[in-house]
RNA sequence: GCUCCCGUAGUUCAAUGGAUAGAACGGCCCUCUCCUAAAGGGCAGAUACAGGUUCGAUUCCUGUCGGGAGCACCA
């Protein structure tokens, strides 16, 4: 149980002593360290449903606070009530967190299957800068939910059976070059698309060939899905190149493709059950007027003053099929095959409409018992504020960012580094550039825009990923030099503040790394680990370690040792992992 | 036009409806006979605007002004 559950339990017991009726009251931790460490507006609350004097009431809870207690209480302002943990408490957490590899989180009560479907990139193009939110974001929340106890399945729902392979295979067929394509084959591949979406884009009658090559592909020409079968397979090898390199791993990679077979069945079956009809040679699906109010109905929109129907296709007038068909054919499996409770999308937020069409038709299938989250964010700027645009064809590539991250990283190691050989360095530099990616990425806010300046992004100094390395590696190299073993588990002892507000910072992991799940929101653990970087590296200036003596430096390196694991768990849990020295 | 997201120090970002809005970078001062100064300790500096709900609003509601996005045969 953590400190906050303790706290509440006990005002949940106190409550029924004072009011005579059981009411569960919230407790939160203090956002000013002068007010104590937790907090409560039970009171004030309680007294206004019951027309009672706050104070009033906090003054009874107060009175009828057990001594016993793991928190010393006071009423302040209007009536908060105040908490403060007493030393031996948290003492005696630092103790247990020594020898708990959870250190304190524990298992949810009620695992669930979820699916988180991120990353999805379109083959037949190498990822770019703008696949960097999903695939670290996702990876993240999958980190976190199995810790957490959940039945995690990661599912890459990568592109590979659209539009592009339309494009890829008409250049294939026209302008390809064999050799160039045995030396590096994502780049040939590559200036196939590049040539036929420029083509395309000069010439009507060549966007209609790569249609058409499109629709041969998917009423199974043998020619074009020899060609398919080829490109995907070397771009899969290519994505997977990037993947290692970040330590992103799926368990399945079940892309559009993977439902062809289903969606003709599922057009049928909508059709027969009259929740989709055909318009303008199209099927589509229609608002069902369940939504009463009509700005918040997905299937219409306000155009020149009226409500207008704004259906979801789901099979073009050409006979082809569309993204929400495979998305209702691939949710459907998901539901039936892997019996999930939750699917999450880590997807760009300019697809909300979309998903809001998809659900409110999963509601209409029958899914709607499953919890399903649009898992948004907000779009890569650059340095002159203005979005970079995803299908440019000219956006950096992502395994050229890593390259200049590592590049940027790579200098600052050789100028500053403690570590003696140019492998260690090499393999330093690398972690600290790839790190500095991820974590720039995971601080943000998911729904914010954010500008990507490369420079600050590998900056290694101030809120980033090296400051918590240097922490880590601060208290490693305390351990390196002790003489005699460190056996964690004997009781310890907090005096000096740095000391206590430290031990009071490694408590509250355990609430902080559930909190990320409720809003999928991997930045409060950034905050978190920064800021418990931030008060051991006041502590390891204030409280000398190996120059003390007895339960004092016992209890020291117990508060080195409880900040290495919190900082290499909650890191790991982003995806990063930590060195020992640097 | 309609819908969604976002407007916080000079800059980049935080803040489950709580108390004197936190960091970092940049700027100005200090601290290495001391466990890694990639650090620590100080100083200065912000909620776009106008209403409303509330004991209490950066947060919720309405409107205005800015920025971005979406609005059926693309994914």
């Amino acid at each position: 149980m953590t400190l906050a559950q303790q706290l509440e339990s006990t005002l949940t017991a106190v409550l029924a002593q004072v009011l005579g009726e059981a009411i569960t009251a919230a407790v939160s931790p203090a956002n000013d360290l002068r007010f104590g460490d937790y907090q409560s507006n039970a009171a004030m609350v309680l007294a206004k449903s019951r027309k009672m004097n706050p104070r009033a009431l906090a003054e009874q809870i107060v009175a009828a606070w057990p001594a016993a207690a793991i928190a010393t209480v006071e009423i302040a302002g209007p009536g908060f009530i105040n908490f403060r943990i007493k030393a031996e408490v948290y003492a005696a957490r630092m103790q247990s967190a020594a020898s708990d590899v959870r250190l304190g989180v524990s298992p949810v009560a009620d695992p669930r299957t979820i699916v988180l479907d991120f990353s999805a990139p379109n083959v037949a193009k190498p990822m770019h800068i703008g696949h960097i939110r999903s695939t670290i974001l996702g990876d993240s929340l999958s980190r976190i939910a199995r810790f957490l106890g959940h039945k995690v399945i990661t599912d890459n729902h990568i592109g590979d059976w659209g539009t592009q392979f339309g494009m890829v295979t008409w250049a294939w067929k026209n302008v390809l070059d064999e050799p160039a394509l045995l030396a590096n084959p994502l780049a040939e591949l590559l200036r196939l698309y590049r040539h036929a979406s420029d083509a395309s884009k000069a010439d009507e009658s060549i966007r209609e060939a790569c249609r058409l090559e499109l629709v041969k592909l998917q009423q199974g020409d043998a020619e074009n899905f020899a060609i398919w079968t080829r490109c995907l397979e070397l771009s899969k090898q290519g994505l997977q190149q990037i993947y290692t390199r970040l330590d992103v791993n799926f368990d399945h990679w079940l892309g559009e493709s993977a439902y062809n077979d289903a969606l003709a069945p599922l057009v049928d079956k909508l059709l027969a059950e009259n929740l989709a009809r055909e318009s303008d040679g199209a099927v589509c699906i229609f608002s069902d007027g369940s939504v009463a109010d009509q700005t918040k109905d997905p299937f219409l929109i306000r155009r020149d003053g009226e409500w207008t129907d704004f259906p979801m296709m789901i099979r073009k007038s050409d006979g082809g099929f569309n993204y929400a068909t495979t998305d209702i054919a691939t949710l459907e499996f998901r539901k039936n095959e892997w019996n999930a409770d939750s699917v999450w999308y880590v997807v760009d937020h300019r697809q909300s409409l979309h998903f809001q069409q998809l659900f409110a038709v999963a509601g209409r299938l029958g899914l709607d018992s499953m919890d399903l989250r649009h898992i948004a964010f907000g779009t890569i700027l650059g340095t002159d504020g203005k979005p970079l645009k995803t299908r440019a064809g000219d956006l950096p590539q992502l395994a050229d960012v890593l390259d200049d991250s590592v590049a940027a990283a790579r200098l600052t190691v050789n100028e500053r580094s403690r570590l003696d050989t140019d492998e260690e360095r090499a393999e330093l530099a690398e972690l600290i550039g790839i790190s500095a990616v991820k974590f720039t990425e995971l601080a943000h806010h998911r729904l914010s825009d954010y500008v990507f300046d490369l420079d600050k992004m590998v900056a290694l100094e101030g809120d980033t990923a090296p400051y918590l390395f240097y922490s880590n590696v601060r208290s490693r190299s305390i351990f390196r030099k002790l003489e005699e073993p460190f056996v964690a588990g004997a009781p310890i002892e907090l005096v000096e503040d740095a000391e206590i507000h430290l031990a009071r910072l490694l408590s509250r992991f355990a609430e902080v790394v559930p909190a990320v799940l409720d809003d999928c929101r991997p930045n409060i653990l950034t905050s978190y680990l920064l800021e418990v970087a931030r008060a051991f590296h006041s502590y390891f200036e204030a409280c000398p370690v190996l120059k003390a003596e007895g339960i004092t430096r016992h209890s020291r390196l117990t508060l080195c040792h409880v900040t290495a694991q919190t900082l290499a768990t909650g890191l790991k849990l982003l995806g990063i992992p930590v060195p020992e020295r640097m």
